[in-house]
DNA sequence: ATCACTTGTGGGAGCGCTCCCACAGTACCT
DNA sequence: AGGTACTGTGGGAGCGCTCCCACAAGTGAT
């Protein structure tokens, strides 16, 4: 009959009940006490320690999760490919936070690449299957139905980056718009009087932060903004080449270049050398994310750096609160959570 | 009192129960459908079906976790800090193996770094808690209780390169001996005839293989083994260099030298140029692991391509047939089982 | 007709927890 | 003295599945 209640046998785990009937108490007491609640005495407490102690006692997460509803996991969502996640150094930062904030956590961390469609089928159903309590969303594009899935599982998210000034879901950004600023002011400080701007694409909210930036502190220096000094690229090489081209042909006279990311400026530096301009002799360049290229650019890019690490720790403990807020325990807050963090400027030999 | 069952709550997930109810049909047989049992009749099987796509109906993990006592996920561990995990191409290109393998299962994967202290500590507590129903274990060093820990928990686990000769657990890796004969008679045959050989770590299983299969490639090849040839290495670059320099002290005459990795190599090649060897004039050079130093090596590095990708893959699949023979099915069929995988020469001008 | 299988099906029991109600005991007011 | 409150505790109910036994119905051999 009970040939699994058996104790000793290889492979048989010690459950809530053979270690309440050890330490003499009852199974709610030491629920109790393996999640730390307030309402049990020190005595008792220490009796059901010593017992799951002796049994070696590991409580089953399953059954856990099923009768407390929830998973004690939350998922990075990537929907990107893996290659990228493995080359560029942004996911590997934000995930180092990730998981430094989660170290101090009984929160298991899942890591889901969703870059194909095959794959974003089986994240679906994942999401479906309330398999994690809550989801980081990284790098997600303005069209993604990712969020609004989220929403309508009512799953908490965090997102990197909002999607645009009035983001409904839980955020947490980098100063865009502070950050422009300083490369700007940057630039003026050294004397710099045409100072243009290639943007990223203006699709995504943070490219347009940047612009905001770029115009307010042009302004608030008492320069005047000159439309023909901003041209759009789309944060690729290629496009930072033709900004900078067609920047060079209506402006020659301009003496600063703001780019909106650091292989814009990579590409705007090549139009530069093929157009006989120095840097930052004639020109002065700066560029964002203070990537690997910034530090190994001929001459080394200024660069805006942006906290991926801290946002990624920023990121989790928000989730990790709004996941605790819909716990059976009330006191909800749910006020919309947008949270800014401060850039750096890295000043290096191009400006 | 059942506001919990209410159906149109928002969040209330349809159960099994449900599904039953509508398809009318009793609560084992949905599970039946659900799972793929042949046991049941067309008819009824297309009748669940419906049901559960008009429901939307999405199995509960954790219930069927409970009841089952499985997680329908495995663990892909790697004992080392994240950063060698992005900087080494050797895990991407294993995590996409793995991944493939598993597109078309139900199982989840769950990566783990257990590089610190703190992770291992984590761990160990994850895997008590059998949180998951295998693991892959990749680059284990031989001192590792890890996988004694996993047979104590009876988890079943795959592990890329076996430990020793009688590795216990069930391993996959690649044909370090095939992989270096095919070295050596490749240098051979092109007329070297003083070939050595700087080892990798000896306390590593794989390593070992290499010396053997340099060994008996030139024994096949009519050749003596010279002992002097043979010089410990330990995988690094200063410790290349060092046996290089060693090897051309005692054996000047030496025209070609196979070393046990690509890294090994660019450090023999620091000492080759020193002395003034010309590669591949004066001496020929012969990697192992074709990594990018090889392709970026000036010149670029011959080398032997060990097919991590598939090794992947095949661990994967190895792992998935083992956890599938704990199941309440029996026939399990437990033979023990190594696999090892072809590797294959890239050749480049260094040799 | 009887027996012996096979096939398909229903539903009880149980997986190991959390939640919550009930209640004993103590403390502090009126 | 009686009330009211709070603290600490035990244990029932239930989470949504899987497993398996029981059984009805069909099939074919005896």
């Amino acid at each position: 009959m009970a040939s699994h209640g058996v104790r000793g046998r290889s492979g048989g785990r010690p459950t809530l009940e053979e270690v309440a009937a050890r330490a003499g108490v009852g199974r709610g007491t030491v629920s109790r006490v393996i999640n730390g609640s307030p309402r049990v005495s020190e005595a008792t407490r220490a009796a059901v320690e010593a017992a799951v102690a002796e049994l070696g006692y590991v409580p089953n997460t399953a059954a856990r999760a099923l009768a407390a509803n929830r998973t004690d996991a939350i998922a990075l969502v990537v929907p990107e490919p893996e290659t990228r996640f493995f080359t560029e150094p942004y996911f590997s930062d934000m995930l180092r936070g990730v998981g430094a904030a989660l170290s101090d956590t009984e929160m298991q961390l899942l890591l889901i690449f969703a870059g194909s469609d095959r794959e974003r089928q089986r994240l679906a159903q994942y999401l479906a299957a309330h398999r994690v309590d809550g989801v980081l969303l990284v790098s997600v594009h303005a069209d993604d139905p990712l969020p609004d899935m989220l929403s309508q599982l009512e799953i908490p998210a965090v997102i990197s980056g909002p999607r645009s000034a009035d983001e409904t879901l839980t955020s947490v950004d980098s100063d865009n718009y502070g950050g422009a600023r300083q490369a700007v002011e940057h630039l003026v400080s050294r004397g710099r009087r045409t100072v243009a701007h290639i943007t990223g694409r203006l699709d995504v909210y943070g490219a347009q932060r940047r612009v905001d930036g770029y115009r307010d502190a042009l302004r608030e220096a008492g320069h005047q903004v000159d439309e023909l000094l901003i041209e759009p690229g789309d944060f690729s090489e290629g496009g930072g080449r033709r900004a900078m081209e067609a920047l060079l042909e209506r402006r020659p006279d301009l003496d600063a270049v703001f780019a909106a990311s650091d292989v814009t400026a990579a590409g705007a530096r090549q139009a530069l050398r093929e157009a006989g301009r120095r840097i930052p002799d004639d020109v002065a360049l700066v560029g964002y994310d203070d990537s690997a290229i910034a530090r190994h650019m001929e001459p080394p890019l200024t660069s805006v750096r942006q906290p991926i690490e801290e946002m990624g720790r920023a990121m989790t403990d928000l989730l990790l609160r709004e996941v605790a807020d819909r716990r059976p325990s009330a006191t909800r807050e749910l006020e919309r959570r947008q949270m800014v963090l401060a850039t750096e400027l890295v000043e290096r030999a191009s400006s």
